[in-house]
DNA sequence: GTCTATAAAGTGATAGAC
DNA sequence: GTCTATCACTTTATAGAC
């Protein structure tokens, strides 16, 4: 019988092949963003040619959408929202925050990506706007959960804090990767959670 | 003599096509950024041919530093902030956010460019370095002299609310372009001044 | 000052050998 | 499953006519 997974000629990485073309691509993407990255490019990175590359994938686009989904899959970021409850949930988005400020790469990727996807052409377009909704309806839950809980500062509007909170995440990121960010992410963001709480988080 | 400004053969526009090449270079790289706009495009908008387009500006990274200047210097949304003290410095912020919602183009311009410009190797890092340091050092003046009149509330600290401004003015832009805010930019800004000033602006 | 023509290099994708 | 070779196309940029 023939070895399924044999390794001769040039099969020398048996078959993850595929996660490792991801891998590659995910880091070229953060680099160059999704337009001005090559295929050439993402192929040399995981050793293989071109034509290897469309083997797995059978279009850049569809190499974009594997390193999204696997990215989701992963978790992180999004995720830590789901099932904590007020309070806990925006002290998450804190955390995750801090979590980004070891995750340059990520950071990059979705700062790129995210405005070039502004145009309803791009083939992330859906991603992004899904992403944006969902991000903001478990904001918008949280912020709720939490005035319900007689968690927070008089006059503020979840409808209003949810968007600020997103934006404040998403515009420290470009500053911070632009090199002209002082304080620490995590810190400006919890001081900013900090205004609408009625007991403080704790500093990061 | 010679008329200097004579329209013989094909010189139909005189000599202001220099201005008429930005205009249209503008436009194609609010549509589609620096990277995905090609000569060609930028060209047939100012309806000329590429190298047309190459005898006014030696390289297409040429042609984007002039579209950046002189949206430098017809002014708008850093400008009103010199000049003006303090809690006026603030509420022109505000005005700039709903200025920017007539001006979906710019926005767009700005918001791919910067984040495509976050690598040190885009050929217009340098230009948003320099303009984000600008707008921090505008911004954070405004909050000290704010201060300093006694007009923020206690816990404000301007090194901490000046980032958060400017990252909160980005991070509403791209939820704008994306299609997923829901209050007017302009109110949100507003919101989030009031929280921060003893005496709050009118809504816009 | 603007054109046509073209060079030189890069792009995503396909065909077919091994 | 990965390669070489190549297609058809686009890119920035240049040369030289008018």
């Amino acid at each position: 019988m023939v070895e399924d997974d044999r390794l001769d000629g040039r099969q020398r990485r048996g078959r993850d092949t595929r996660a490792h073309i991801i891998s590659a691509a995910m880091e070229q993407f953060c680099e160059s963003g999704y337009r001005a990255s090559s295929l050439r490019d993402i192929a040399a990175r995981a050793d293989i040619t071109h034509p290897g590359v469309l083997y797995h994938f059978p279009t850049k686009e569809a190499l974009l959408m594997a390193v999204l989904q696997r990215r989701d899959e992963q978790g992180r970021e999004t995720r830590p929202v789901v099932g904590e409850m007020g309070r806990a949930a925006l002290a998450s988005m804190a955390a995750a925050a801090a979590h980004n400020e070891t995750q340059r790469a990520m950071v990059e990727l979705y700062a790129v990506l995210s405005a070039e996807a502004t145009g309803p052409d791009h083939p992330a377009h859906a991603y992004f706007t899904e992403r944006y909704e969902r991000l903001h309806a478990n904001v918008l839950e949280a912020y709720t959960v939490a005035r319900d809980a007689g968690d927070l500062v008089d006059d503020v509007e979840p409808r209003v804090a949810a968007p600020q909170l997103i934006a404040m995440m998403d515009g420290l990121q470009v500053q911070w990767l632009m090199g002209t960010l002082q304080p620490p992410m995590a810190r400006i963001i919890t001081a900013h959670l900090n205004t609408q709480l009625r007991v403080p988080l704790d500093a990061f």
